[in-house]
DNA sequence: CAATGCATGTAAGGAAAAATGACATTGCTA
DNA sequence: TAGCAATGTCATTTTTCCTTACATGCATTG
């Protein structure tokens, strides 16, 4: 997932109200969820939740733990480690990219130093943009 | 977009404080484009506004031809159009499915009653399947 | 220029939706 | 049976939204 939709999935977008309908969980559930630290929703100014995409998928989780005889402590654990998996995703994912770049970079070094034929050869000052400053 | 996309796409989700935030505009102007047809969002029981995801880019869309200077009216038209252009497209859609199917079912006849060698025939009793009964 | 109309601002009063807090209920489990 | 976890319910207060009405700024037009 790129970096525009995970902001749009963490924009802070519906009311409590909506929330209810879209989980069927009842606004008390979902209070307690919080309170319990399993969820943190924005707030408005006015102090009134709001949820994003995914608050609510985590609430549908919360939901589906339950009805499997989960109790509120077990879930919190589960969804701090799910957290982490995401995480750990995460970090892997620009790892990659990182040594992808290095390697491109690498690449390039070695393009100039021996040119092959049918290649064209960057032209001087242009390697310097490939590496930070 | 498939069938549950538009639905999702359709689904009355947030309040108008919301869409001000979105759309960056005021709750008169957006008040003021329903009264003039530009967009219907649902309503709550208690009578609050619900906009869709759909109502948004609407007013999204308005709100450039606004910047743009075209008036209410020609706005009006112009959403028309655009309606009547999607409306076209989903009915094409719609009638290029039928034909590749009824195309489908002709090909499967032929299949039937003149089997080429290499290809295996259906067993008897699974053409109707292609068939409405 | 005065008059008109369009798009928007603003304010009042009322109603819906949401917040919190407290007490009640239900279903387990020790 | 007592106790705890999860949820229901109710009262009260805030926040958000609704409608209606009047005001304003700006462009057009006679």
């Amino acid at each position: 997932m790129n970096v525009k939709d995970e902001l749009r999935r963490n924009m802070p977008l519906f009311p409590i109200g909506i929330v209810t309908k879209l989980t069927e969980l009842t606004p008390r559930q979902i209070r307690y969820y919080e309170q319990q630290g399993l969820i943190s929703p924005e707030r408005t100014k006015g102090n009134q939740r709001l949820f994003s995409f995914n608050d609510v998928d985590r609430l549908l989780q919360i939901k589906s733990y339950l009805e499997k005889g989960i109790n509120i402590a077990g879930i919190r654990e589960m969804l701090k480690q799910s957290q982490q998996v995401l995480e750990a995703k995460r970090e892997a994912e620009t790892a990659k990219k990182e040594l992808s770049e290095r390697e491109l970079r690498r690449m390039l070094k070695q393009q100039i130093i021996h040119p092959r034929r049918g290649q064209i050869p960057l032209n001087h000052g242009e390697l310097s943009r490939f590496f930070r400053h």
